[in-house]
RNA sequence: GGCGCGGUAGCUCAGUUGGUUAGAGCGAACGACUCAUAAUCGUUAGGUCGGGGGUUCGAGUCCCCCCCACGCCA
């Protein structure tokens, strides 16, 4: 037994987040602590909210509401979502925690004393209506290259020619409108990320078999032109952690927070204090302290492309900077993006679906095996209603459903509704045994790799096991001459039923509980021993026939969505 | 423009450090079976491995050039 600390990055709090966002991280970070659990593993598994930021405050004020109220409300709701999706936190954290706030000052401050902070004066755009200083993006103006109206700060979407804000003809800010604006200067904090790139690039180089995607990430931003450059880790807004140097004010910054990037993933460990504080553990430390136990904790990082520049360079000076034993990720698993029917998602113009309306049309077991045995590993990957259709009918509707239905029913009709007794297993059954533990193997080495979808793959071919002993033996044909054989013959497929829904439920956990439930399963164990899993239902064992376990996505049902989730959510 | 990831059977994708007839699932065709959610099982399907050049006894798998798609960046 081992323990394992997992964390998914963390959602941005405005707003409910679409299909692609949950497979890239939240997802399989699931799967991988379901997994973890099930071989009897110490597992936890933290995720929060990441609440800071202009585009809360925005998202707030467009929705009429004080930022705080605002944020609480959506933690709430995309809380609701995880738990209908099944995802299995140990802890749903919130970045803006007092724990967070505190634990990050902690972290500004020891930085400062090791002098990898620096002050920088710059001038920038501030608008005297918002009363606030304005990021480039939240100023638009005429671009004077082209001419086009409605040029960004940074950019020209039209010619996409780099500009300064102060080139822009008639700016104005995107918040209020006002043309009001004037540069002044400012002074930040700028994390030294320059001063640590040869301890991180070291760090980075002793990481053994980290996906390609995650290294080359990280290299590229080591050492893409002149090499991993200091970062601001400060912001003129209201929204945020203050900052401060610990306990203490910190003179020339009053009135500022730190930026998003600096306090969020130090929430990850904040969410560990969280998890303590909301009684549902303990010791926190011994899962972030080397100096307290951590040591031999294995942590697992899951995340989305975009977000590994943050993981692999950020996060690490800040906790390597910190020269504390904070205990550092030992694995990065990136994911591509899922693009939507021959596009992208889209938050902003509502294309794709979104969480809750995933699960107002279909429970979470069919998103969850679809998404997770397509998920985007090798390359971005593709969902379309036709794929997703044919995987859920096809896999869990034929395969795994039918394949229950087939068992208990039959079982039912010719002998009762428990294990049948009689008959003596021979060679069918033996080499049944043989295929099915060298699958279970095989799914255990791809889930502990972390390969999701060859493990999926595997899974599947494990099902696939079941219906050709089946169609093999032919119980139906048996029973008529030898009705004893076609009991053995069908209390090993009643007991496969059980050992399906053990190795399945990391992947589609409340069809395994039913299934479970519905052969009157007392334990879940997992099938070290796949020959004494399939006696673990006895003679005369009771159970019940179950519901159809996965009913099928009809053609008009997969028209209606494809029409409905087209474009434009309101 | 720079950089990154890709371009393998109709579709979605696998293909370790280069090595016998390039694989899987879906779809399609044919056959078997009838316990089951008109489900299952079997067989078949022959793709210039984006294009060109090179290294090698031998390359989808290494090197160079080009084309295409997607993404990121300034």
């Amino acid at each position: 037994m081992a323990r394992h600390l997992i964390t998914s990055a963390i959602p941005y709090i405005n707003g409910i987040k679409h299909l692609g966002n949950l497979v890239g991280s939240q997802l399989p970070a699931d799967l991988y602590a379901r997994y973890l659990r099930a071989r009897g593993h110490e597992v936890l598994y933290l995720c929060a909210t990441d609440e800071h930021g202009t585009p809360a405050e925005l998202a707030a004020a467009k929705a009429g509401k004080p930022v705080a109220d605002y944020c609480a409300e959506m933690w709430e709701v995309q809380s609701k979502l995880a738990e209908g999706f099944r995802l299995s936190f140990d802890h749903f954290g919130r970045s803006s925690s007092e724990q967070n706030r505190k634990l990050t000052q902690h972290f500004a401050k020891v930085l400062d004393d090791n002098g990898l902070i620096r002050e920088v004066s710059e001038t920038q755009m501030y608008s005297k209506a918002d009363g606030r200083f304005l990021p480039d993006r939240y100023i638009e103006g005429t671009c004077p290259n082209c001419g086009f109206d409605s040029a960004r700060g940074d950019q020209c979407d039209n010619c996409t020619k780099q500009l300064d804000p102060v080139d822009l003809i008639n700016p104005h800010s995107t918040i209020s409108g006002s043309t009001d604006l004037e540069m002044r200067e400012t002074k930040h904090l700028y994390l030294r990320q320059s001063a640590m790139k040869d301890q991180i690039e070291e760090w980075i180089d002793t990481r053994q078999g980290w996906p390609v995607l995650t290294t080359s990430i990280a290299k590229k931003w080591l050492n893409d032109g002149d090499g991993l450059q200091d970062r601001g880790i400060t912001r003129d807004l209201d929204w945020g952690v203050p900052v401060q140097k610990g306990d203490a004010p910190w003179p020339g910054m009053e009135g500022k927070v730190f930026y998003v990037w600096f306090d969020a993933p130090i929430e990850y460990i904040a969410c560990g204090q969280e998890w303590v504080d909301a009684g549902k553990g303990d010791n926190w430390e011994r899962w972030w302290r080397t100096d307290k136990g951590a040591d031999d904790v294995r942590y697992t990082q899951f995340m989305g492309k975009d977000n590994v520049p943050f993981h692999t360079l950020s996060f690490p000076v800040t906790i390597l900077g910190s020269g504390e034993p904070w205990k550092l990720v030992d694995y990065i698993k990136s994911f591509n993006y899922l693009n939507y029917d021959g596009g992208q998602f889209s938050t902003s113009r509502g294309r794709g679906v979104f969480m809750d309306q995933a699960l107002d049309i279909l429970p979470a077991d069919y998103w969850r095996w679809w998404l997770l045995s397509h998920v985007p590993e090798t390359s971005d990957s593709e969902f379309t209603w036709e794929s997703f259709q044919s995987g859920v009918n096809k896999d869990l509707a034929d395969v795994l459903g039918n394949f229950a239905s087939r068992v208990t029913k039959f079982c039912r009709s010719k002998f009762s509704e428990a294990v049948p007794e009689g008959g003596t297993p021979g060679e069918a059954e033996a080499k049944l045994i043989a295929d099915l533990t060298a699958k279970v193997r095989e799914y255990e080495t791809h889930m502990e790799a972390i390969e999701i979808r060859k493990a999926a793959a595997a899974l599947r071919a494990a099902w696939v096991l079941g219906n050709e002993y089946l169609q093999e033996v032919a119980p139906w044909t048996t029973f008529k001459t030898d009705p004893e054989q076609a009991a053995a013959q069908i209390r090993l497929a009643l007991n496969l039923i059980r050992l399906y829904a053990v190795i399945s439920s990391p992947f589609i956990p409340d069809a395994c509980a039913d299934l479970l439930k519905a052969m009157h399963a007392e334990d879940a164990e997992w099938p070290d021993d796949v020959t004494a899993a399939l006696t673990a239902l006895p003679v005369g064992h009771a159970f019940t026939v179950p519901d159809v376990t996965f009913r099928k996505i009809t053609d008009a049902e997969r028209e209606e969505w494809q029409e409905r989730f087209a474009g434009k959510r309101d």
